[in-house]
RNA sequence: GGCGAGGUAGCUCAGUUGGUUAGAGCGCAGGAUUCAUAACCCUGAGGCCGAGAGUUCAAAUCUCUCUCUCGCUACCA
């Protein structure tokens, strides 16, 4: 087989928030699969990631949330890192766009670029905050919508209409940092002259070929890839900004560039370059080995990227990487689509999601049952989907129930018959050799299918070994042999065990903690893909049986939907959402404007008031727990919120008719929610 | 709005350049079996291939119109 060495890339997780399922499955997970199935196959391979820390949405949320940008990455930076970690993908780095050598090595690419006259300058009318000494990002200006009057538009985008805006549409726009009207005043910024690329772009695109050279086959491209990426070309690309006015990222290395910072998606792909130098000093490597031309000259390089990420790797990319000169152009970029949850988008502001972290906390012992999951529904050309209910399934019926059982029957009956000591085969039958011969060619297929990254279909393969077996039981009958042919069934046990071999050898790929313990069970020990020839040593003696996959039981389920819909927003500052109500629920509630017409302190309470309230139908009194923070004649003469149909409740001896409503913030003080127009007390509210 | 990718069995998905009765796994029904995690093995039932029109001897596949979903839409990252 031909060596090969490759450069596979994982899209770099934006540190500003964890990890779901849906980014597990359509990136990490499939490359991961290829990256191990490439190292057996004794390819030269590193595998690169790291966190993407820099960005308009981290400064945005760090006001937030008052505290430093730093903090929030270095945060998530953690957590991603560890989740990948225990979820056991296997990078050779997980580095960070924060570091050092990512900020020097970026801005000498930048600088590279600027040198060799890759860039245009272009002036423009950029809003600025004058209190803040700065040029404002898009996100960083709301307004009113001018197409939908929507109040709260950002500058780039009303999320309300979904319109697409500039800033300077935005009527009286304002500035998030100090609440002021910004002003417009001119800038300088870099752009990437897009349209002048367009002609090899298109060449590449479609043929593969640069300058005439073939250098990949475009029908190995998937169709979203290079229709999304035909489509922006035929339509015409255009110049884009390559910095930004942001205090947050990697200054431009320029003269007169203060308080401009590259643009994060020029800034993150570099990313990959200088994860992979950190690597290589670790190492004792050469990085050039796995980015330059003049080094890496048959490397292939590999972007494993989400759909939403198409024209950057595919188009943006590979245009500064060309532009630059040194370097090799992406062989392939497998986008995969999206992963959908239980008939819903995953969505992080809605906290619609499986977080990673949190599965793995809860169940650090069913990795490579996830994995098997994630891999069978992988997004490889349309959108998939998860839920709870098919995870049970797939992991009963299939990885236990098949897998799992298989291996499980092997070893049971090696130990009742042998006590657990490997039987040597005599003559094979036809039967025999058909089913060694059939089992022998699934590591071909495995392997052809995961060049085309068809990871599913390839996990199907491995799971066919299994299927294999327990036919092979079932036709050879051991249990029943055994009473008249003995020494046949050693024959049988041991070509049942050669093909729990394959099955072990297989897994390293999709399951390798399963792997693990089959081959630690066996005895083998293997750094190859393909082994032609069993290992296994007749007379060496096999472990105990043990359950390789426990089963999902409906409670697990239950317990994981319900949590879907009560889990917490992340964010600390404010109370969890409450369980979701029905619209029936709600019209239960009977609320109305009421007038407090008494008011007074209740004598040995410090907390309660003895209300008054005239609600239009009578007049009630109501107890309420504000004295401190609204004393009797603060309150007295407000229209306040009441809940009407609140159940009486005694209270210090005084009976309390209803509720007067009240907002609380997180230091515990209250405020009366009170009508905003002077409507007339006994109003109903809906 | 424009562009791209999708819509195939109850579920999750395959279907190469148009070519017999449209496939797989799971689920379901029936049967067989007992070594095994009530598992495995065999058989079977399930599809107007999103809707409509067209090209063709022949369309899931090519063309057009419509419809639904997702993505991109150039300073969101």
């Amino acid at each position: 087989m031909e060596k090969k060495s490759y450069t596979v890339t994982a899209a770099l997780p934006y540190a500003n928030g964890p990890l779901h399922l849906g980014h597990i499955a359509g990136v990490y997970l499939p490359a991961d699969i290829f990256v191990r199935f490439l190292r057996l196959q004794k390819h030269d391979v590193a595998f690169i990631c790291g966190s993407d820390e820099h960005g308009a949405a981290i400064t945005l949320r760090a006001k937030k949330e008052g505290v430093q940008p730093q903090e929030i990455v270095d945060k998530y930076h953690t957590l991603i890192k560890h989740s990948f970690e225990k979820f056991e993908i296997s990078f050779d780095i997980f580095h960070r766009t924060s570091s050092e050598l990512h900020h020097q090595y970026a801005s000498e690419f930048f600088k590279t670029l600027h040198e060799k006259g890759a860039f245009e300058e272009q002036k423009s009318l950029q809003y600025f905050d004058a209190t803040y000494q700065q040029f404002l990002a898009d996100r960083y200006i709301t307004g009113t919508c001018p197409k939908c009057q929507h109040p709260n538009a950002y500058g780039d985008q009303c999320e309300k209409c979904g319109a697409d805006l500039s800033p300077t549409e935005l009527i009286n726009p304002t500035s998030t940092l100090s609440g002021n009207t910004p002003e417009l005043k001119e800038t300088t910024h870099w752009y990437l002259p897009m349209n002048k690329h367009e002609e090899w772009l298109r060449d590449w695109i479609q043929k593969g070929s640069i300058e005439g050279e073939i250098i990949h086959d475009p029908k190995t491209w998937k169709n979203q890839v290079v229709g999304q990426c035909m489509s922006w070309i035929n339509g015409g690309l255009r110049a884009r900004a390559m910095t930004r006015d942001l205090d947050w990222g990697i200054p431009v290395p320029l003269p007169n560039s203060e308080g401009k910072v590259l643009y994060v998606w020029l800034d993150a792909p570099i990313g990959y370059i200088s994860a992979t130098q950190q690597w290589a000093i670790d190492n004792g490597e050469n990085w050039k080995d796995y980015w330059c031309k003049e080094e890496a000259k048959d490397r292939k390089l590999i972007h494993f990227i989400g759909k939403d990420n198409i024209v950057f790797h595919a188009i943006i990319f590979p245009i500064l990487l060309k532009s630059h000169g040194d370097f090799i152009l992406p062989e392939n970029v497998p986008a995969y689509e999206f992963l959908n949850l239980e008939g819903d988008k995953f969505s992080t502001s809605r906290n619609w999601a499986v977080w990673l972290h949190e599965y793995l906390e809860h169940y650090p012992n069913k990795v490579d049952e996830l994995k098997y999951v994630l891999t069978s529904i992988a997004p490889e050309n349309k959108d998939s989907e998860f839920t709870w209910a098919d995870f049970q399934t797939r992991i009963n019926s299939e990885l236990a129930d098949i897998y799992g059982n298989f291996v499980n029957r092997v070893t049971v009956l090696i130990h009742k018959y042998y006590e657990g000591v490997i039987p040597s085969a005599h003559e094979l039958t036809i039967y025999d050799q058909k089913v060694l011969s059939e089992i022998a060619t699934i590591p071909g297929k495995i392997s052809d299918l995961l060049y085309q990254y068809k990871i599913r279909e390839a996990q199907q393969e491995m799971m066919n070994l299994a299927r294999i077996g327990n036919k092979y039981l079932a036709d050879e009958e051991p249990w029943k042999v055994i009473k008249s042919d003995p020494i046949r069934v050693e024959t049988i046990l041991k070509v049942a065990l050669q093909i729990t071999e394959k099955l072990a050898l297989c897994s390293r790929v999709f399951l390798p903690k399963t792997a693990d313990t089959l081959l630690n069970m066996l005895q083998i020990n293997s750094e190859d893909w393909d082994v032609t020839e069993s290992m296994l040593i007749s007379g060496n003696s096999i472990g105990t049986p043990t359950i390789l996959f426990e089963k999902i039981t409906d409670e697990w389920v239950d317990h994981e939907k319900s949590k879907l819909i009560t889990t917490p927003i992340t964010n600390s500052k404010y109370p969890i959402m409450k369980e979701l109500i029905s619209f029936e629920d709600f019209t239960k509630m009977d609320l109305r404007i009421g007038h407090v017409i008494a008011a007074e302190k209740m004598e040995n309470a410090d907390k309660l008031l003895v209300l008054k309230v005239d609600t239009g139908i009578d007049e009630r009194t109501i107890v309420s727990g504000i004295a401190k923070h609204y004393d009797a004649a603060a309150i007295l003469g407000k229209k306040v919120v009441v809940l009407m149909n609140l159940a009486p409740r005694k209270i210090r001896g005084v009976e309390s008719h209803g509720m007067l409503l009240m907002a609380e913030n997180s230091e515990g003080e209250l405020s009366a929610l009170i009508s905003d127009r002077d409507f007339d007390f006994g109003v109903t509210i809906a």
